[in-house]
DNA sequence: TTTTGTCATAAGCAAAACTTATACTGAATC
DNA sequence: GATTCAGTATAAGTTTTGCTTATGACAAAA
């Protein structure tokens, strides 16, 4: 019997309904269903009276079934307090100092943040803000900081990164644009259009957006009408018409009142994939303390990807 | 986490040592370790002191893995206890048909039994007794019984079985044999021997070990100076020294006290496997009861292999 | 220094779990 | 009374995980 399987079956013990459950559980219902089987093969008891046998529309819990939901419920809960609790005693007062990519990533480490709030409530988190992707990863290389939230890609071999959103390119307009009912753009039709861009010493991914254009039949230079040096500026800029903007996909923008968000696709309308900005945690490969590493691996299961 | 990963780590906490809680879990050493690192990672935080760092001749726990230490104990604990008050609830009153191969397999059925004790205790064993390794397999092939602990082979497609203990043929001896301090025997040099045997339509590999001599150069034919119906005849006539006899290595024959057991090599000493008599329990591979597969999957872990 | 005891690391292999696709079963629908 | 639908099980193939053997590193003892 694994931990595993009391999830999986309190999952289900809590749904009624393997499918359901598996979509909570995030697995494949066959999955579930395999595992629930292998745990009552091993007890040797049937713990569920199933939907399709007997004329009942929904799963229920045998006898056996219901008291094995209190015990299930009552270990996965010990084994998460033991978990909490060894926290507790060996990270006490611990800190830990996280350099984040200030422009950008401000959903994303407000995410951490709360990760960390939540799971490792007695480690001491000091942020410090670096002005490019590439500074956060410097600053983890000469052991400044422990952990670095930032943009892909890796600057050095010896850092390891857990990519924590996917993010791809992305164009903004504001709603008076002439193309923003359009459902999606091909970049090649924007070479005529006027631009607003973050500075080019604080910007990820300058050159790589420029070397797309040109791939795409066209260059930016002369036509970003403005350079800027925050996020927030740059929104604004395009909301009053400025011009319009890339931006990453990793942003939700669906509060701003007058930007739309619009796909880059090629011409024949097949999804464009060429810019990737994926955000990422970034730590150093050796000598990574058992925190570290429980943090970046703890990262997926609760708020984050 | 993972239970497997508590049962580890309570067992590395108990004894203090890796590679000796590595023994008693039937693990290797470093796949302990590993586990054990898993954990540590996960929680992120150090639950031992290595002996091999700080200068110390044991490992030790640390203040977090003392209490982690009791905190799994007390999940191990409660997790049997789940599987028990299932088993309670949902085998209540439920009988287990057994059926045994009679002849041969005291030891084997012994253990079953206490196993089944221990782990079953709410389920009812009726045991039936068959003359013969194939009439048990046709019992559960008519279901008549529920488990068949038998011999292989196997007769019939349909059966499944999980070896229990695997068996080679010996030869016994009297004390009083010419060749009783011989470490070993080769097979062909017993050609002129003289021989017990069980009763041929008892027997479950008659026809095999005919065949094995033959490939050694020689016929029993003719040299079965007397057949017997059961083991312990068997056993008793060798050792007034009416003949010798092969029997099964599953048979712990050290306490009979004129016995002599001699392994079976070639003629350049090589170990020599040819009919191998092993024990198994036997199902039906369909409409197996989550019982009956419980009953299976469980044997190994405590007493029997 | 060499040897010994102990745990960690590495690489290849085996077992387990997961995914997708499909089959089965009783109920509801036409 | 066939036909579709909802819900789960089964099968085949892939990926992940854990395990094994072999080797390395490090401190203590000889």
């Amino acid at each position: 019997m694994e931990l595993r399987q009391l999830r999986y079956f309190v999952a289900v013990a809590e749904e009624l309904h393997f499918s359901k459950a598996a979509q909570r559980l995030y697995v494949s219902q066959p999955a579930l269903s395999q595992q629930i089987g292998l745990l009552e093969n091993e007890i040797g008891v049937e713990l569920f009276i199933r939907a399709s046998r007997q004329h009942l529309r929904k799963v229920e819990l045998s006898e056996a079934g219901q008291h094995f939901f209190q015990a299930a419920q009552k270990i996965l809960q010990l084994s998460q307090q033991a978990i909490e609790q060894a926290r507790e005693i060996g990270l006490h007062q611990q800190v830990l100092h996280v350099g984040v990519y200030k422009t950008a990533l401000r959903e994303r480490i407000v995410e951490l943040l709360q990760v960390l709030n939540r799971d490792f409530p007695n480690v001491e988190v000091k942020l410090v803000e670096f002005p490019t992707p590439q500074n956060v990863q410097e600053a983890v290389l000469a052991e400044q900081i422990d952990l670095g939230l930032t943009l892909l890609p890796l600057h050095y071999a010896e850092l390891n990164a857990k990519v924590i959103k996917k993010g791809s390119l992305r164009v903004i307009l504001s709603q008076q644009h002439p193309r923003a009912l359009e459902v999606s753009l091909s970049l090649a039709s924007l070479w005529d259009e006027r631009w607003v861009e973050i500075t080019r010493s604080l910007h990820p991914v300058y050159d790589e957006i420029e070397q797309m254009c040109q791939l795409a039949g066209f260059s930016r230079v002369g036509k970003i009408v403005q350079e800027v040096s925050s996020l927030e500026l740059l929104i604004s800029l395009v909301e009053v018409g400025r011009g319009i903007a890339f931006i990453s996909s990793a942003y939700d923008l669906s509060k701003e009142p007058n930007i739309v968000v619009k796909e880059l696709v090629h011409a024949d309308d097949s999804p464009f994939v060429s810019v990737a900005i994926d955000s990422a945690l970034v730590y150093l490969g050796k000598n990574g303390s058992p925190l570290i590493r429980a943090v970046v691996g703890g990262i997926g299961e609760g708020m984050l990807v």
